[in-house]
DNA sequence: AGGGGAACCCGTACGC
DNA sequence: TGCGTACGGGTTCCCC
């Protein structure tokens, strides 16, 4: 569920809690989550290691550090990476993965319910190599209407699912791809070529607001989505489209449509005003 | 190359 | 009430 918004505010909070901690100890209570190292190799190249800083990069958390080893997790749907500072509940320890002692006695801790988020180790050549195959990132000087627009060009795909493929466009997932459409009002199902330039210009606009304001509000909390200190975002008050099939549009008021034509992935649309 | 489909995982919802 | 099963959801990987 975390995508861009939410990922952001996990690593800004996350940064201003551990940077420049050093890692103390290292535990793995289910190797599962794990990407690219074992647990072992993991808890030898993180002891003794200082945090330099943690920072997104499309929906992935990144902490760098002084090592050149960077820790980077994907918390899909139900990862959570939460700080405890000795008053975790017991169902908070339940859930975590992985947990990393610090040396101020506090302990991150990588938690996820249904584990189908990952955390990976990866030196310096590595993350290059992964992070090269992600897309722009949305909120760069570099997310122009005219790289957009070489974007949907290239494709006949509907520019719902263009906009949501991380080795386009990086970070945008269902939600904020349902909001940008419906702000820019244009039929998700269009494919990427159609789109004409002035509705280009348009979309990047819509999905660059979104995507800020959505920071702003600490992201959309749906359903499992918390901050790092368990808070919720508030964003989720803001949505115009996602999660609002049968309610009415807010700009013509006719009733929001809800199909899965597209990728299988639930869409929310107002077929009167987008085109 | 680009597309389709399975696998990953488990809480929740739903059927009997 | 209890048990069994289907489902969701982003990404990766395999196959066509």
């Amino acid at each position: 569920m975390p995508e861009l918004p939410e990922t952001e505010t996990i690593a800004r909070d996350l940064d201003g809690a551990i940077r420049g901690r050093k890692i103390r100890n290292v535990s793995v209570r289910k190797a599962d989550v794990l990407r690219e190292v074992s647990a072992r190799s993991l808890a030898k190249r993180l002891r003794d290691a200082t945090i330099l800083r943690s920072w997104r990069r499309a929906k992935l958390v990144v902490i760098d550090l002084d090592t050149g080893d960077r820790i980077v997790v994907q918390p899909r749907f139900t990862g959570a990476l939460l700080i405890d500072s000795g008053n975790f509940t017991r169902s908070e320890l339940d859930y975590s993965t992985l947990r990393i002692d610090l040396d101020d006695g506090r302990a991150l801790h990588y938690a996820d319910v249904r584990r189908l988020g990952t955390v990976a180790l990866m030196d310096p050549r590595r993350f290059e190599e992964y992070s090269g195959k992600l897309g722009v990132e949305p909120l760069d000087r570099a997310f122009t209407a005219t790289h957009l627009s070489a974007v949907l060009r290239a494709t006949s795909q509907p520019v719902k699912k263009v906009l949501m493929e991380q080795r386009k466009i990086a970070g945008i997932g269902n939600i904020y791809a349902n909001e940008a459409l419906w702000r820019a009002r244009i039929d998700p199902s269009r494919p990427g070529a159609s789109i004409s330039v002035e509705e280009t210009q348009l979309l990047r606009h819509s999905i660059v607001a979104v995507l800020g304001e959505a920071i702003e509000a600490r992201g959309t909390s749906f359903r499992d989505y918390r901050d790092a200190s368990g808070k919720r975002g508030s964003f989720v008050e803001k949505l115009d489209a996602y999660g609002r099939g049968g309610l009415p549009c807010r700009r013509c008021s006719s009733k929001l449509i809800t199909t899965h034509a597209i990728d299988g992935r639930a869409t929310t649309m107002c077929v009167k005003c987008q085109h």
